[in-house]
DNA sequence: TTTTAATCAGACAATTTAATCTGTTTTAAT
DNA sequence: ATTAAAACAGATTAAATTGTCTGATTAAAA
């Protein structure tokens, strides 16, 4: 299992981040992706088409083709491709898989889940991903 | 997709829950759990089973057999049964699914999924099972 | 002792998610 | 023009998760 997001939304949130440390006006290849991140390429590729549907990233067909930003970094939230990928809807489910977990029928961790929910959402709705340039090269160069 | 748990883990909590709300000696069969929570007989009696191996419930085989909590609610935290299902890897592993996320080479939110991370696992580990009847006898009853 | 109702065990089926394959179209370099 | 390298589209496969079925065993009631 993975920790909260499916893997399609892991590997567009890495293959995102990674796009806002290059030069925003530098197209890459699926290929660079896949082979940077350790992503199966036919895999990060529709998942890449798929964002480009969403506006998110663009591409570029042909030889020298390839995918950027649709828009500068400081434009874009961590939020956004989760929400491009796997809907917000875990964020208004019951953790407990109870059915209808609202303020008046609540489950016993309602009022405990919902702040580490909005916490969470909180996190994600933060900070463009810009600001995770740094901290994005270092990790991509660990891997 | 489920929220944070598998739904045999979900399953689990609430069956492990509904137990807690009812008289400690009285055994309930799979077939009543299965209609009070609204979950499949067949697979929540996998669930009872596998929670019986990990020594958090009993059973009572034959005619009149069914399950029971296999000490007071007063002993069993949340966690324990999360453990006993998903495990507690979700716990350690990058949410963003990067390999070998830690503090020596951290993906760009390791700090602040960390402390959200952190804050699930007390809320998980916090309070015993006992404290959850009232707010659970509540939400079964609006089912 | 027979019947009934339960757990238990293991195979099976369905669904969802993850990943791959095959081929077409596009575009720039040759 | 031809070739090469890319996105794109759709079908297919693989794996994991979820859910079902069949039958065996157990134990209390009739």
């Amino acid at each position: 299992m993975t920790v909260f997001f499916s893997k399609k939304c892991e590997y567009g949130l890495q293959a995102v981040l990674f796009f806002a440390t290059r030069d925003y006006d530098c197209v890459c290849p699926a290929e660079e992706v896949s082979k940077k991140l350790n992503i199966p390429k036919e895999f990060i590729s529709k998942i890449l088409q798929s964002l480009t549907e969403s506006g998110i990233i663009e591409s570029k067909k042909g030889k020298l083709g390839g995918f950027k930003l649709a828009m500068h970094p400081s434009k874009i939230k961590l939020i956004d491709i989760v929400e491009a990928i796997d809907g917000l809807e875990s964020f208004n489910s019951c953790v407990l898989g109870f059915p209808e977990c609202t303020p008046e029928k609540p489950c016993p961790v309602h009022d405990q889940w919902g702040e580490l929910r909005a916490k969470a959402l909180e996190m994600l709705s933060a900070e463009t991903i810009d600001k995770f340039k740094e901290k994005t090269l270092n990790k991509i160069g660990t891997i």
